[in-house]
DNA sequence: ACAAATTTAGACAGGCTTGTCTAATTCGTC
DNA sequence: GACGAATTAGACAAGCCTGTCTAAATTTGT
């Protein structure tokens, strides 16, 4: 395991201030003087490291956003399956699980790198799903006023059920993030999806029903 | 400040490894020898933090869940109102940004401890939102399938906005609340609200237009 | 006002961590 | 095989933190 593989992991088990470089050289198989050399210091290392998830987590979910359903077929199907590869990629794998867990236990003592993080992540990430959905809505397949707001919702929905698993730093199985997505893509479904728009013979089935 | 107060503050600012009790005993007024008089060492006074915030926060939840509006005027307004206290009384209030920061932060060193919390809290909580929303539904204002899936939903809907403040460990404004709330509850209503019951009339007026 | 209990400041040993240094070893490359 | 660069083990000083101890000061109850 690489130096910076092996501080993430650390850090982010025991967090800064509990980590000790030589937990982290024994990890990575190499000798303190090493990670001196490389690194200069333990605060520089961490700064690196934060740097290092930053991007590879971008890339994960821009990639990621990079196969969202702009033809579907089935939009159900399909946003279900895009809600769990957004799980799998981005907030379940190695790198997304450290940094979140970074971010939330050293976020306050490092202001400035953590706001670069907002501005290189979210703030570049949600509109970028915002606008897939807006071409969704554009296409006449969702009726949503502010995407935005709705890829805020999606997200928050398809990951609804994950949460206390998520508060613990725990990786939900693989049953229970299809479970979540489902869940959280019908409901969303049910809020956004475009009425069928009524043929006059429902109509008249509808009014002979009443 | 009490100890035990000054220690909550001191633990979520610098994590249990990052935090000293020369620190705390500054923060809560007292000398350190009082500390460790009161609480033996550093562990068992982290421990009782934890247990402490646990029991207050639950204690604020049922509280906020004894307010849902079971016989709304308006459930919109109504829902917008409860959400916004939830925030307000168990989510950002001092209490629950510290043990929610707490239960982030050292889940992963106390597993028998925050396992507790999780019975206690979320695994008494949540069953309590959900029973809330059965009844609404039962009263036929809303349309849901299973409430547990809806209660959760529901909250992860009224704070869908707030997600990235709180990574950051931030607190929100009382606008961002507010229009975060709002946002997901004009949402939850899309998917779960009761379409009015069609009167004949408007079934009239419905064929008309076709 | 007095006695008991609590709190305080400060010193202290023991342990752990950081970051540097050195001398020996291994590695990559020619 | 030989040479320069990188890596290693280990020792090391300096600093910090925990948890204990003591003797003085303060608070509390009566």
């Amino acid at each position: 395991m690489s130096i910076v593989d092996a501080a993430a992991s650390v850090f982010c088990r025991e967090s800064f201030a509990g980590a000790n470089i030589d937990m982290i050289a024994a990890e990575a198989g190499v000798s303190r003087q090493t990670i001196y050399n490389h690194h200069g210091d333990k605060e520089k290392l961490f700064v690196a490291i934060v740097r290092d998830l930053t991007e590879r987590c971008n890339a994960g979910i821009f990639a990621t956003i990079s196969t969202f359903p702009d033809q579907p077929k089935d939009l159900e199907a399909d946003l279900i399956a895009f809600a769990v590869r957004m799980n799998h990629n981005c907030i379940c794998n190695r790198d997304g699980k450290f940094l979140r867990k970074l971010i939330q236990t050293e976020g306050g003592r490092y202001p400035e790198l953590f706001a670069e993080w907002r501005e290189e992540g979210p703030g570049r990430t949600w509109p970028a799903i915002a606008a897939r959905f807006a071409r969704l809505a554009h296409a006449g397949l969702l009726d949503i006023d502010d995407p935005d707001v709705a890829a805020r919702q999606f997200m928050a929905l398809a990951n609804a059920e994950l949460q206390t698993t998520f508060m613990l730093g725990g990786t939900p199985t693989e049953d229970e993030v299809v479970q979540s997505a489902t869940n959280g893509v019908r409901t969303f479904l049910r809020a956004f999806g475009k009425r069928q728009p009524v043929s006059r013979a429902s109509k008249q089935r509808a009014l002979a029903n009443a």
